[in-house]
DNA sequence: CTCTCCTCCTGATCGC
DNA sequence: TGCGATCAGGAGGAGA
């Protein structure tokens, strides 16, 4: 389940394979895999061909490629999709959805991508920041991330700290695993009120938040199964060091009372019921 | 405007 | 063995 971590790590991994290159052909082997392109699946492959892929950036869960054109290619991994670096003859993947061939003919760049929850698109001008993505923000590790803004806007909302985790557009990265997570070592319940966090607590999460995707990002992401890997296939290690998330009757690590799990959202929340008390 | 919840999708797993 | 139900969940958008 791809969040900051995992696209970071494909990120990172993507850059020196394709920056500098230009593409020669791609091919779009699945139609919904192309989203919110509103010329469709063909005008994407074409104003493609010929364009040079210059950068490979992030915000948030989302991936940008700008182009030498002043386009970006947009991409979101959604819960199962993959950007893969292949020699041109490996075989088909069963949920291959893109293909992007070079004109230097080396390694391949493929979109796999089997929920079809993920999907690309190209943005027109979009190459520093594409608009499309313009209402997602910062990420709390990047250095332009406000933590008394943040605060504020937290503090105005009337909802609950793990939806408020998990809203894009008041902090961006963060998914079920790492909000999980984040808030067991900040010894706080999901369905706390953000109206009433103190800025100490704020402070505190943001915190947590940071040292939780840092540490995952430096295990490479966590992979439960083989839908999330790196950009040579490889999984990530940080599933071991989990300590809620997926943990459900297992001993808290800090005071070896059994994780719980809650219904949370149509999903799952898991948490420590003695470190992390369900307000009143 | 803010907040909640439904929907998209496929494959693994479980119970009968 | 087979088949239906359930679960996994990011994000956009409908609806309140």
């Amino acid at each position: 389940m791809p969040e900051l971590p995992e696209v970071e790590t494909v990120r990172t991994g993507l850059t020196p394979w394709v920056v500098g290159r230009r593409l020669h052909t791609v091919e779009v082997r699945h139609p919904r895999a192309i989203r919110r392109h509103v010329p469709g699946a063909t005008h994407f492959a074409d104003v493609l061909a010929g364009r040079t892929i210059t950068d490979v950036r992030r915000r948030g869960k989302y991936l940008w490629l700008p182009l030498d054109s002043g386009d970006a290619i947009i991409g979101h991994l959604g819960m199962s999709g993959q950007l893969l670096i292949q020699p041109g003859e490996a075989p088909d993947e069963t949920h291959l959805r893109v293909r992007f061939g070079f004109d230097d003919d080396g390694p391949e760049l493929r979109f796999i991508d089997q929920r079809t929850f993920g999907g690309l698109s190209v943005s027109s001008g979009g190459a520093e920041l594409p608009s499309e993505i313009a209402h997602i923000a910062r990420d709390p590790l990047d250095p332009l991330f406000d933590d008394r803004e943040f605060a504020a806007r937290l503090r105005r909302r009337r909802t609950e700290i793990k939806r408020a985790l998990l809203d894009q557009s008041l902090i961006s990265g963060v998914g079920n695993i790492y909000a999980d997570e984040a808030l067991w070592r900040a010894k706080l319940h999901g369905a706390r009120p953000t109206d009433a966090l103190t800025g100490p607590a704020v402070a505190r999460l943001l915190g947590h938040v940071r040292d939780v995707l840092s540490a995952a990002i430096k295990e490479g992401g966590t992979s439960f199964d083989a839908l999330y890997v790196n950009v040579n296939g490889e999984s990530g290690y940080f599933d071991r060091a989990l300590n809620v998330y997926g943990q459900e009757g297992l001993p808290c690590a800090r005071c070896g009372t059994a994780v719980r799990r809650e219904s949370f959202m149509n999903r799952s929340s898991f948490s420590c019921p003695r470190c992390q008390p369900r307000p009143r």
